[in-house]
DNA sequence: TCACTCAGAATACAAATGTAGTTTCTGTAA
DNA sequence: TTACAGAAACTACATTTGTATTCTGAGTGA
C-alpha cells in the first residue's frame, strides 16, 4: 500500500498529533502546506480507501486515526532507499554521509553511544 | 531537476558501465528490467531533455554519458530522506535499523570504524 | 546525389498524483 | 418528520510517470 507525497503530509498530523478531527486535519495540514480544505479532504479520502487511517464517532467527536504506524511507513521508505542506492547495506548509507560531512557532532555521539549499546548486547 | 524511478535504472546502467551506445543501454536496462526498447528510449529522450545525459557521435559510436554524478543523486536522495523522515539528522536513522534489528554485523563493523576514523580527524 | 540508418522528437495512452470543487447520504436536533 | 450539518464519495483537470510506437531529420556510405 503505497503512501504518495502529499499523503505522508496527512498521516505525519496524525502521527504527531491525531487523533484529529476533520477541522483539525485541515488545519494542521491545510495551514502548513498552504493546501485548499478541499485538497485535504480529497488525501482523506484516498487514505481512508487505502485503509491507512480510520474515521469514526467518538466521543470527542468525529476523528480520525492512523491504522499503519509511522514505524513501519519509516521502515519501508528507509530500507526502499538503502536497498536501491546502497545495496541493502546501511554501513555505506553512513560512510556516504560522512564523506559529505553532513553528519553533525551531535550525529556522531550518537552512533557512537549506538555502537556501543549493540556490542554491550554480546 | 526530478529523476523518476524508472528513468533512474537508465542512470544507473550509465554509472555502472557507461559511457554506453543506444543498443548497449537497451541491453542494460531491456534485459534487467524487461521493458520494450521503446520504452527504454523513451527514458533516455527525457534524460536528455532533462540535462542528465548526453549523447553524442564518438570514437567507438554513438554514446551516452550520465551528466550529474551518482554521488549527487545519491546526496539529494538521502538527505531527502533525512529530512522528510529523520528532522535532518543521520542518527536517528541509524537508531532505526538498529530497533529494526537490520543492521548486520558488517555494518556494525563499519560503523565502529567509521566514527573511529571521524574521531581520528579531531 | 540518393538512399539508408539511426538518434531524437513527437505522439499515444493509462495510471498515479497534486490540487480542488460539488454532490450525496446519514445521523441528529428541532 | 423534517431540515441541517457534516463526512464520504464523486467529479474535475493538469502534470508526471510508466510503457510503448511512429515520425523526422541529419549524417553517411554508395
Amino acid at each position: 500500500m503505497r503512501i504518495s507525497g502529499a499523503e505522508s503530509q496527512v498521516m505525519e498530523a496524525l502521527w504527531r498529533r491525531g487523533p484529529l478531527t476533520p477541522d483539525g486535519v485541515v488545519a494542521e495540514v491545510g495551514e502548513a502546506q498552504h493546501w485548499a480544505p478541499g485538497t485535504v479532504k480529497t488525501l482523506i479520502t484516498r487514505l481512508l480507501k487505502k485503509g491507512a487511517i480510520s474515521g469514526a464517532r467518538e466521543a470527542g467527536g468525529y476523528l480520525y486515526r492512523p491504522l499503519i504506524s509511522r514505524d513501519d511507513y519509516v521502515q519501508s521508505e528507509s530500507q526502499g532507499l538503502v536497498d536501491r542506492l546502497f545495496g541493502g547495506e546501511v554501513a555505506p548509507l553512513v560512510a556516504h554521509f560522512a564523506q559529505h560531512r553532513a553528519l553533525t557532532a551531535k550525529d556522531v555521539k550518537l552512533l557512537k553511544d549506538l555502537i556501543a549499546d549493540i556490542e554491550d548486547d554480546d
